[in-house]
This record gives structure tokens, C-alpha cells and sequence, in this order.
DNA sequence: TGCAATTTTGCAGTCTCTGCATTCTTTGCC
DNA sequence: GGCAAAGAATGCAGAGACTGCAAAATTGCA
């Protein structure tokens, strides 16, 4: 969590990218993705069009891509995972690593909140949400093979929870969501953890 | 199974949907996406540009979305996993619905190893797939909830069987295709899900 | 056959997104 | 402080995705 104070060009993006980002949550959210044009949003944010897509590969990303240096997080959330001790089982070490970005949703509420409803709300944002991390799937396997062991082109471990863990997230923010924000996000995933990995019990109590 | 001999009226529409979906997910598994525009796509299926926009919503889509009446599928999926007898854990009923479906995989596998390299090359398409089931997610939530007896809205569960279930089949599809359809893509549901519904055991047989 | 319903198509127009050349800022260095 | 190089913002032109609308072609049915 140590800041490096970047030179004034790097802190002027940073807030370039954010200031994007949270004008297209809060536009997007109020008036729904279709009538809110990428002009709309650089002009709210203050900057030229062309500039809009300097930050962002498509209108919907800006909605979706929370901090500007998403890749360098996914990395060190590999490098955290690889680094716990022997002794926690994968998925734990996995689901340790992920909650650390997770608490930003909790941090940030109504940012999130905003983002959340967008995103239930069309169907172009939602699927460009949930498959975000397209470029970082392939070597997050490669990680979860890796230290569990196993080949990661041959056996379905590493893929499997990856996309179940992946799913939790998932069921976590929603539910979070139609809570409006009121629990806290990290206790919903930890909730949903526990489940999946007592094997999705009948929530009743009864065996499946 | 039975397919009720509608008019030709209904036959044509599902042939021109058939042609332009094939279509598209040859020519973009071969080219890429961004090679390929629905001009392309429409001129090979024979028809112009503009009723492929009557079919499809967006290019991807054309990728994506193998069965015109997908809406009507995932309908009759969700009453067949209510109709499935009590006495089959509320996972295992909606396995079973699911798998009916995923069973085309096999059957097509030509066209799904195309769309899979298409989706697998692609972020735009990759995500769209993921989540393609954007309108019915709500539904099938609600018929998890009733058959599982729980409430929707407060509980986990729903949402989470439903997104790891989805996981799970995702990471079939994936290992699948790194094995160049050479295996069952059923049997790998299978794996998967018995490894979901086991807890995401270590893979080498240690505990977590 | 002839009418009504449906589907296809063309066309005009808006918006997303990209490549390229130009201008403005920041930075490191003297 | 002044200056050259690097990086960022901008404008512009253009390709292509997608929509609404109305005309034309097709199909179902009396």
C-alpha cells in the first residue's frame, strides 16, 4: 500500500483515468449506457474525445475498469498467491490474494453502488464486466498449476477454480448490490467461499 | 426432441439465422474479428448487410449465440430442472438440466472448436460469451430459489450455484478446446462438476 | 387469386473507434 | 532559467457498427 510519489505526469494521468472512470459510472448510471455518448464524458471530465479513447479502448471500459493500472494489480495478485506458505491449501492462498482487491469494493462504496447498477442494468456492460480479465486468465492458470503442481493444459484443477472462484466474486457483488451496499461486500465473498468449498451444500442442510 | 414441423415461414427464419451464425464463426475464427465485418458476414450468408441486423443485435452476437431460440431453450432448461424429482439435490437437478444443453457441444464440434478459437483469440467476443445469458441470469435465480426453497434476495446460494455451475462449464469448454475436441466435452462437465460439488479438493488428494 | 401479415432491403444518419500529424506539457539536463 | 527530448492531448478524416423508417418482396390463408 506504499505510494511512490510518481512525477506530476504520472499523477495527472492517474487522474485523468479517474476522473474518466467515475464521470462514466455516475453518467451511466444515471441515464442508462445508451444515452450517454463518450463526447458527454470528456466533456464532463474535461478532456477531448480522442483523448477518451487514449484512456480507454471502449466506452464501456471506462465504466467497468476501476483503477488505471489494472494489469500491475492482477500481477502482484499473482505474485501474493505464489507467495503464501506451502501450508494453506490453493484455493485458500487464491481466495487470500483476490480478497485484498476485493476490499476496494467496501472502500469505495458508492462508487461501486454506481458501477453495480450500470452494469445490471445492460447487458453489453455486464459481459464486458464479468470477463474483464480476458488477458489475465491464461497466466493466472498457469499460476494455480503451478503451485498446486499439476499441467495446466491437462488437467481441469486450475481452470475449474479459477471460473468457480471467479463465479463467487460474482454471486458476492450481486447480492451485495441488491443490499445496497448495507453489508459488507468482503464478508458476502468470504460467506460465498465457504460454501463453494464445503461443496455447495443444500442450503437447507440436506445432502445433494 | 421433437421438433413440431412449423411453417416455411419459421423454417427460412431459422435457416437464415443458421447460415449467418456459421458464417460468421468460420470467417472469424479463420480472420479474426476485426477482419471481418458484417458485410462479410452477410454477402457469404446472402443476404444484405441490413437483415443480418434483424438477427442479430451485433456482430458478436452473430459468434456467440449458436441457436436462434435461445430464449425458448433456457426456458424449457429451467422447468425441466423444477420438474426434476425432490429427492435430487437442488445442484444435481440443475446439472442435469444444464448438461441437455451443453450436449450440442459434442454433437457440433466442428462449429464449437471454431467459436472457441474465435472467443479464446478475442476480449470483445470472450466477454460477450461469458455472459451471454444476461436476461435469463434473473430467472434462473428465481428458480433456483424456489425449488431450493430460499429467498433470492437475502441468500447466497442461488447466485452462487448458478455462477460456479457457469464456471464450471466454462473451464470445460476451455480444456476442451486445448484438447482440440478430442474429448468428451460432456465428460469434462462431468469432471468439473464432481470436483465443484466435492469442494475443490487439492488436486494431488491433500486437504485445504 | 387476392389480401393481410411478415420479412427483406435500401437509405440516411448517429455514434464508436482508429491512424496520423500537430500542438502543448513535463522532464531531465545544462 | 533555458532548452531539447519524451510524452500527452488534440483535431481531423475515415471505416465500420448499428438504428429508424418506409418501400418492396414473400408467404400464409381465405
Amino acid at each position: 500500500m506504499t505510494e511512490p510519489v510518481k512525477g506530476l505526469r504520472e499523477r495527472k494521468r492517474l487522474e485523468t483515468h479517474r476522473a474518466l472512470a467515475t464521470t462514466a459510472v455516475r453518467l451511466v448510471a444515471d441515464r442508462g449506457l445508451d444515452n450517454v455518448t463518450v463526447e458527454d464524458i470528456s466533456a464532463a471530465a474535461g478532456v477531448s474525445p480522442r483523448t477518451f479513447f487514449n484512456y480507454f479502448a471502449s466506452k464501456e471500459d471506462a465504466v467497468v475498469i476501476a483503477n488505471a493500472d489494472y494489469a500491475e494489480r492482477s500481477q502482484r495478485t499473482i505474485e501474493k498467491f505464489l507467495a503464501t506458505p506451502k501450508e494453506i491449501g490453493t484455493a485458500r492462498a487464491f481466495v487470500d490474494a483476490v480478497k485484498e482487491e476485493f476490499a476496494q469494493v467496501d472502500e469505495n462504496r458508492e462508487e461501486w453502488l454506481g458501477r453495480m447498477k450500470a452494469i445490471q442494468e445492460n447487458a453489453t456492460l455486464h459481459s464486458r464486466a464479468v470477463a474483464m480479465n480476458h488477458e489475465t486468465i491464461g497466466p493466472t492458470i498457469e499460476a494455480i498449476a503451478l503451485r498446486a503442481g499439476v499441467d495446466p493444459k491437462a488437467e481441469l484443477y486450475p481452470a475449474l477454480l479459477l471460473a468457480t472462484l471467479g463465479g463467487a466474486v460474482n454471486a458476492a457483488l450481486i447480492l451485495w448490490y441488491q443490499h445496497d451496499g448495507r453489508v459488507s461486500a468482503l464478508e458476502l465473498l468470504d460467506q460465498a467461499v465457504e460454501m463453494l468449498l464445503a461443496g455447495l451444500p443444500e442450503p437447507g442442510g440436506r445432502a445433494h
